[in-house]
DNA sequence: CTTGCTGGTTGCACAATACAACTCCGCTAC
DNA sequence: GTAGCGGAGTTGTATTGTGCAACCAGCAAG
């Protein structure tokens, strides 16, 4: 799946070719969709924010991290990840805990109305999700499933835990 | 999490199965994406932000669409179509101009000066999703690329125009 | 002309976010 | 030890995108 070869950056660096043209449809794609996520899912649970429902997904995954886990892998700031983390306490769907090891760290854990809330709005949007991609081929599933993947899984994109995060030039104004 | 999964598999595949996985995984990756795509291209130009340069795209593609059409195209309120489209103006970027047939409605076009800023916000964001992509073999974009369109494309997502948007039915007055 | 519909604007409220200043805590150097 | 540095979180402040509701302005019927 790597298919780490193909340099050639011909293949997608020329204009004029239908690949750069794929680009170029990937790019409009994928921010139209990011577009419309944030509507949609607010109006489906305004229960829980598109955030609020990543960072709980996240913590599913993998219980006990830490705010500043949270904010580099998604590249929020501290402080807006303190605010979510803050109402998400507040709403009784997760919980803080001091680290043992260094008072300094919260860890953050899921409690079981959080859970439970968690399930449900995933279970629809999961539903929504699949309506959507109903009619699609298994086949077709499976590889859009790892294009994203990959896609999201560039370096730099998610750096999870200790990342530099250069990506984005650092403190932008590119 | 595919744990109490409900075997409805008419429709894309079987409960447990790869391509159920594939429906959770784009679900999950597609909602990352999401999350992200906003800070990184508000990092990148503070000059448009997504939402402004996504209308502008928009409009280059078809020029003359009204503010309701975009509304619809995005899920958008009118109202914030209408500011947008009313910074956009001040910017300089599009021009509002009235109907002939129709004084009720503003059909909106891009300026020389919003062409050329659209222009360049496009390379650079395309620069990074071609640098993103670089590595992919042209196959796999292409693929990629017609699997965004055709999700993004799903009759009651776009509804382009006289949309009935009940795709999300609750109106989760918020 | 009155009613009703549609496109658009404005007032208001709110959520998400960034940035900066600050507190706490742990670690290292003196 | 105490001082100072750096990391984790919190809080103050401002900005932006957003929706909803109320409203105004044309069009189309009756």
């Amino acid at each position: 799946m790597a298919a780490a070869e193909t340099p050639d950056e011909t293949t997608v660096g020329l204009g004029g070719h239908p690949a750069d043209a794929a680009v170029e449809t990937i790019h409009r794609e994928l921010t139209a969709f990011a577009r419309r996520a944030r509507a949609s899912a607010g109006r489906m649970h305004p229960e829980l924010s598109l955030v609020s429902y990543t960072l709980l997904g996240h913590l599913e995954e993998r219980d006990g991290l830490r705010a500043t886990d949270l904010a580099a892998h998604y590249a929020l700031d501290k402080s807006t990840v303190s605010r979510q983390v803050s109402a998400l306490e507040r709403a009784g769907l997760i919980e803080r805990r001091v680290d043992p090891d260094d008072q300094r760290v919260q860890v953050l854990h899921l409690t079981e109305a959080g859970r439970h809330i968690l399930g449900q709005v995933t279970e629809s949007r999961r539903a929504a999700f699949r309506e959507r991609l109903a009619g699609w081929p298994a086949q077709d599933l499976i590889r859009f499933a790892a294009y994203l993947e990959r896609y999201n899984a560039w370096p730099g994109g998610e750096p999870d835990r200790a990342a530099p995060r250069d990506t984005y030039g650092g403190r932008g104004t590119h």
